[in-house]
Formats: C-alpha cells, sequence, structure tokens
DNA sequence: AGAGCTATTTGATGCGGGTCAATCCGAAAT
DNA sequence: ATTTCGGATTGACCCGCATCAAATAGCTCT
C-alpha cells in the first residue's frame, strides 16, 4: 500500500533528477561557521537514518531538510520541517530518533559531539534554536490530534507564506495582499506531514481552489489573494 | 536470533532517557536545585496559561504536569507528559506557547530568566533534558499523525510502564511478567493526549479488557498480564 | 443507606477522511 | 507532435472514529 509507494519512490533514480531540477538551489547565502565542517548534499539525500548512530549534529546553512519516522509496515510521518538556521541530529543517546533527509539541495555545518561538547557558546545557540523548534512541534502536534483536513491545509499553507513565522494575517503587513507561496514539496510529502493522505490533500486543495481561497498554475506555487481569509480556515484564530 | 534484535532495542537509549521513570508518585524525592526557587501546587493548578508573559522556566521536582494547547472552539491537544526531571516555560519570545498544569501535586523549580541567562551550567542542563523531551514529541507526532485508535492507547500504556522507557516488553525483565500501571490521568486528559475522543477511549480501554489483553478494578489502575501481546499492538514493532 | 453529583461506559447513527481505481496532466524523450 | 511515465486529480465506496444520547458506576455528603 503507501509502504509500496515509499519503497518505488525511494529507489527510483528519475524521481531525484527531477527533483533536483525543479528545486533549484537559493542564491548561496554564503553563511558559515567557523570550526565546523560544512557539507552539500542533493535533494532527497538522507542525511540520517532513523536507527543510525549519532554522529553529529547539523546546522541547515542554505535549503530544507525534512525529519521523518516510519513504521514498520510503511506509514510514514513527516516530524519537522527545518529550514535555515534549524539545527538536528540531537538525539539523546547513542541512536538517532529520527530519520534526516535534503528536502531541497543544501548546506549543513556539522558539528562533532567532542566540539558540542568543548563548545559553551555552540551548546547555547543550539539550545535557543531547539527552543524555536520546540514550539513549532507543540503547534505541530495540535495540528496533527484536533485539527480537519481543510484545518490543516489552510494551516500549513499559512506557515509557509514568506516572511512570517506562521501568523502571517496578523501585524502590521496588510492581510488582504495577495501572496505567492512556493511549496516544495510533493503532494505526498505534504500528506505525510499532515497526517493525512495524498488524496485528501489533493482534495482540499482543490476545495480551496474552487472557494477561490488559493489559486496555481504549478501544483507547487500557490498564489492566496487573502491571507485573512485563508487564516480564518486554520482553526486557529 | 529474536533475542538479538531485542537486545539491539533494549540498548536504544533514547527511550529511556525520554521515557523512563516519568511518572511515579516517588514519596517525596527531597530533591532541590541550590539557588532556585521552589514552589508546591495542588494538581489541577494552572501554573502558566497560554498568552502569559513568560516569567520563568520550570524544573518538575516531584510529581507530573502536562502542556496543552487550546483551539477557540474549545478543542484541547494535550502536547506532553512531564514527570521529574523535566523542563517547561521555555517559550521563544516573551509569550508563553503552551499552558501549564499540574497533573498531580506537584513540586517545581523556579528559575528566573535573569538565572538562566547568567548560569551556564543551569542551560546545559536544561539543553540536555529540552533533548530528552524533543525526542518524546517526536514520537508522539508520529503516534498523533499516523497511529489508530487502538495503537494509540496500547502505545500509551506501554509508555507507562514503571522503569522502562516505553519499550518494556523487551531486555532482561520478562515481557510476559504481570505489570501494574497507575494512570493517573482521567479519560478525558487521555482523550486529549492522544488526539482522540474520551468514548473512542473507553471504548478501545473495553475492547482490550475483552481480549484480555488488560484488566482494571479502578477505572487508572490498569494491570497488563503479559506485555509483550499489547506491546505487539502499538504498531511500532 | 440513600440522594445527587460527575465520570465512565455503552449504544445508535453519521460523517470525514481513508482506500481502491480510473483518468488527467506536465515534463522529458523521441 | 507524439509517446511515455510519474505525479496529481477525481470518483465511488467504505470504515473508523466522532457525535449524540442514554445507562451505569463511583464519589461525596447527609
Amino acid at each position: 500500500m503507501e509502504a509500496a509507494r515509499n519503497e518505488a519512490r525511494f529507489n527510483n533514480a528519475k524521481y531525484d533528477a527531477a527533483w533536483a531540477i525543479r528545486f533549484r538551489p537559493e542564491p548561496e547565502a554564503a553563511r558559515t561557521r567557523p570550526g565546523a565542517h560544512h557539507v552539500r548534499y542533493a535533494a532527497r539525500h538522507l542525511v540520517i537514518d532513523e536507527g543510525d548512530a549519532a554522529r553529529a549534529v547539523y546546522e541547515v546553512l542554505d535549503g530544507g531538510v525534512i525529519l521523518f519516522k516510519l513504521l514498520p509496515d510503511g506509514r510514514r510521518q513527516i516530524i519537522e520541517l527545518l529550514g535555515v538556521g534549524d539545527v538536528f541530529g540531537l538525539a539523546v543517546g547513542p541512536v538517532a530518533d529520527v530519520a534526516a533527509e535534503a528536502l531541497t539541495p543544501v548546506r549543513l555545518a556539522v558539528f562533532e559531539p567532542a566540539a558540542v561538547d568543548a563548545d559553551p557558546a555552540l551548546r547555547d545557540r543550539l539550545f535557543a534554536r531547539l527552543r524555536a523548534q520546540m514550539c513549532a512541534l507543540h503547534d505541530h502536534a495540535l495540528l496533527l490530534g484536533r485539527k480537519s483536513a481543510q484545518e490543516r491545509v489552510a494551516t500549513y499553507l499559512m506557515r509557509l507564506v514568506p516572511g512570517r513565522g506562521g501568523l502571517a494575517c496578523i501585524g502590521a503587513a496588510p492581510g488582504n495582499a495577495e501572496v505567492r507561496i512556493e511549496l516544495r514539496m510533493s503532494r505526498q510529502e505534504i500528506a505525510d506531514y499532515l497526517g493525512l493522505t495524498i488524496e485528501t490533500v489533493s482534495r482540499t486543495f482543490s476545495a480551496l481552489r474552487r472557494a477561490n481561497l488559493i489559486s496555481y498554475r504549478k501544483q507547487d506555487e500557490v498564489v492566496v489573494p487573502n491571507l485573512c481569509r485563508l487564516c480564518r480556515l486554520t482553526g486557529a484564530h
């Protein structure tokens, strides 16, 4: 079933190629972390597999990363969506508790455990970031546990509004401005992130489009004509 | 063969760290935190309300605490179950992102923001704990996003097995031993934690009892005659 | 023991979203 | 253009869990 689908996806080289083309790298932000290794991976590269020995802590310098967990029968849940500045690889104990995969071409800073132990300033930075990611996880638990499919998709879109932290309808900037959103994820990934099936995600997008709450030509470039109206569907306000 | 696999799982420390020994009413552990203010609250006391100014970081010294979020229409999701050693109050901005309520009578250590800023050792301790809680959240996201009602309840029970970190069916101690579990939560709280309704939780408990996987007289004292059989329903193995 | 709660259990019913199965569509190759 | 192939969409149907409603079990207070 879904397991088979995932399996097929993982082993398909053409898919990787298509993906790499589709998600062009962001204009090199040229960030660096003194004293850390830097590495680059192509989109879809599996950086950490669940159960791997925990050999390093990573910080995202460019691009996007997803953390996910699998059940033995193939069900997948994408746990976190990471962007620039986010960190991962911080399991407790010697084993990774989640898998990490590049969503786009990425550049990562790699910190060895010894370096983390030796550098209090680094720990503080990781700590601060972890607090932020923890809040995002809290929000996501609310979404997964209590929101309807439409609320999940609306919340997801609001989170991706560029330059805002998921509360785009609030604050100074006009909530009735038109906004363009790049999803950067396939329907399957959105589904696995939102705890839905690909069909439900697709249907929900279609319903939102029919209601003129969103529009799109390419299926990963969504235009939201009025953020306030979309925000009202998130269940949060 | 089977034994070897079990052994491997047993050594997977993430679960131990994340869930071990949470949640026992420990006869007054008499822990203290030098330099911190200590407070006591009765069960049900609201320690932090969502939206409060973030005035302190807390560590649980005794008892249990729940973190939860509400939607405007009243839907509630319990985000984390905290036990001895866990920390909360670590929002990013100046405002609490979740509410915190005493599940049992609790004793808490209170750290002022200034104290946290001034004490690197404290930050390190908070950091370490946050990593553990983060792993627990990852697990819970998987549960909320992808598990069936029966799997959720079975997972919940396995997590509460005293002295083991959620993998009680494995390891040296006999998985076929009889184990007594104190839930210490109402059906409503269990439902809000597992992303279900109270009726579904109740029905699932009844079904498990009918199948002789659990038994109970008081509805918050569950006896599991055979952990292995219950563990098989969690979806995780 | 009995009254009056509230929490839990059980039953009946409906719906949201999952499952299965066809298309449809767009990018790449020919 | 035409073919091809994988992803997305749409449709038909079904099932697990929510919802609504009623019965029962535990509590506390007389």
